[in-house]
DNA sequence: TTGTATGCGTTATCAT
DNA sequence: ATGATAACGCATACAA
């Protein structure tokens, strides 16, 4: 393990003091020193391989240009687009990405916090935290940690947010699966303890009292799952009047339905419609085709990224929500109501 | 900006020197302190909310605590897996991944490695560099960093590797389609300058040798896409005497071969059978669902962090390549030989 | 324009 | 068993 150079050694080198050497490697304070000097000195640090420390400067100016970002799973489809989103707003200004996983339990999520924070991490982006406890935000809140909430919402804290529009997207669906006909529609919600998709069943519940003559319900799934996709749809089907589309809270719900629907011998769009929600990776090779509401999953990773290096920047931070837009995205799981 | 609690004042809190604090805080000195001393000091460390400063000890023992990764692309459907199996070993010992996304680029790669050496970190994990040029693994060994490779090998520099068993792999997939009574079969193979891709076209090759009768060829994908499997598989319908079996690469190839086969109004398995490898996320609801080589993804990145981890604290790095079992999953995109 | 000195928050060595 | 002190590598206020 080849020995670090340090500042100090490039000073030798170039026959000057840290101090100096510090000046002349630094963009910011360069112009105050002889070019000639600043000429020596970033020769001496090419010549010597020097790689400034970031640990040390960081300990210095009391930033460490990194960010933490707890999400619930990296492995669920729509976090990847996310990250990659984060990470392209991110690298450029010289800031990482400190990543991990609470598979949604808060005991872990709390204690990810206390490693993000033992870190000095810049800031937070936090894609986890439900509306009913929230101990990550209650103590980034109460440590003064600069946070943005990224396709979720904060509840209560003073957090700013990056999140789909959850309502248009589901008068979308909506629309569209009235246009082919259907009248008995069921919607299969996530938990309510998460905002996005206590949003999409509260969306759904208001645009399905405005149809007249329109048979509809709410199943409620325990959480974000392909097994709970298709336990839940196993319930639908037990029902006296089956519906004819089914409406999911998010594409993982709608690929368990899928499965239960085969399962119990039924074709679908023929005999049901079902429609995603978020145009996660490959939803269009499924099988059907996985018509679904698209959601600009890198597009918010980018502005949430870019939302909190604007805090960092400034130091201010303002609880805005920032509602990116959806679009139906029609594939071969919807189909006219059978006769 | 709530102003941090520091080690200091801990101490004055406890009435004890900074150092003692210090010793009191660590489980491994921590015997060597009165009983009750130890007990004052952690009651007002938690009583003002005392957080270490990792960077301040980072410098200190020259030791981040953080490992740098990087990957070509994390929305590249095996890499999540891979990465969450790496953090699960990693976060228990108290050390957190830096996530980097290269694209394959090589300019990229080598100023990943700069902000990543920049940060201090332990050790690399590198799931990228391709056996003709190796910036980052020259510069690795050159300045004495520790570095495992993932899912890739290391070609001629001496560092340790973490790979699936391409060659049992492609065996099983030949097998597979030979036991369907297959005859003519090709194999799309990915670059030749990725280890793992070229590891299997040679042992396809050496197999389909191995074969009497068998009429087979090659054909090679730019790069391990969805749109590189479109086009070699377009390339692939052009030739004279059709093969009734394909046995891709990867699993991105395989589903742009699925595409291109449906295009051509031709259907899998009836009139094609198309083989994966990987059995990414998915592989199974896809249409057809895609018969495979299941790779043991999350593990590759279990194994990968534990021999980094072990390079870490022992010092020492043995060029080892570990090798690791795979599986035939058999679906529906591989059928009996069209009559 | 450049050198000097100090401190960021720890841990470790050497005293006591 | 604990205190004093130095050092990790850097940036900056101050002095020259």
């Amino acid at each position: 393990m080849a020995t670090r150079v340090t500042l100090s050694e490039v000073a030798e080198l170039a026959g000057v003091h840290r101090g100096t050497a510090s000046r002349a490697l630094n963009p910011q304070t360069e112009s105050q020193l002889n070019i000639d000097t600043v000429r020596r000195v970033k020769q001496a640090a090419e010549s010597l391989g020097y790689v400034p420390d970031a640990l040390a400067r960081g300990l210095r100016m009391s930033r460490s240009m990194t960010v933490g970002m707890i999400i619930p799973d990296l492995t669920s489809p729509i976090f990847p687009p996310i990250v990659r989103g984060i990470e392209e707003i991110l690298q450029p200004q010289g800031y990482t990405a400190l990543l991990t996983n609470s598979d949604g339990d808060l005991a872990v999520e709390s204690s990810l916090y206390d490693s993000l924070r033992q870190r000095r991490v810049d800031g937070l982006l936090l894609a986890t935290g439900r509306l009913d406890e929230q101990p990550v935000l209650a103590r980034a809140q109460a440590d003064g940690v600069l946070a943005v909430m990224v396709n979720r919402e904060a509840g209560r804290a003073p957090f700013p947010a990056v999140i789909a529009d959850s309502q248009a997207g589901i008068r979308m669906a909506l629309d569209h699966v009235l246009e082919l006909g259907h009248r008995r529609i069921v919607h299969l919600s996530g938990p309510t303890s998460f905002s996005t998709t206590r949003q999409r069943r509260e969306a759904f519940v208001a645009a399905a009292r405005g149809v007249a003559g329109l048979e509809w319900g709410v199943h409620e799934a325990a959480d974000l799952s392909i097994a709970e996709g298709e336990r839940v749809m196993a319930e639908v089907l037990a029902t006296s009047h089956r519906p004819t589309a089914v409406l999911a809270g998010n594409d993982l719900l709608a690929l368990g339905a899928l499965h239960t629907i085969r399962r119990a011998g039924l074709r679908c769009p023929e005999d049901l419609s079902v429609l995603g929600f978020n145009d996660m990776p490959f939803a269009g090779d499924l099988s059907p085709a996985l018509t679904t509401i698209h959601v600009p999953l890198r597009q918010i990773g980018c502005e949430s990224a870019r939302m909190l290096l604007q805090a960092i920047n400034s130091g201010v931070q303002k609880p805005i929500t920032r509602t990116l837009p959806v679009s139906l995205q029609v594939r071969e799981s919807t189909g006219p109501v059978p006769a």
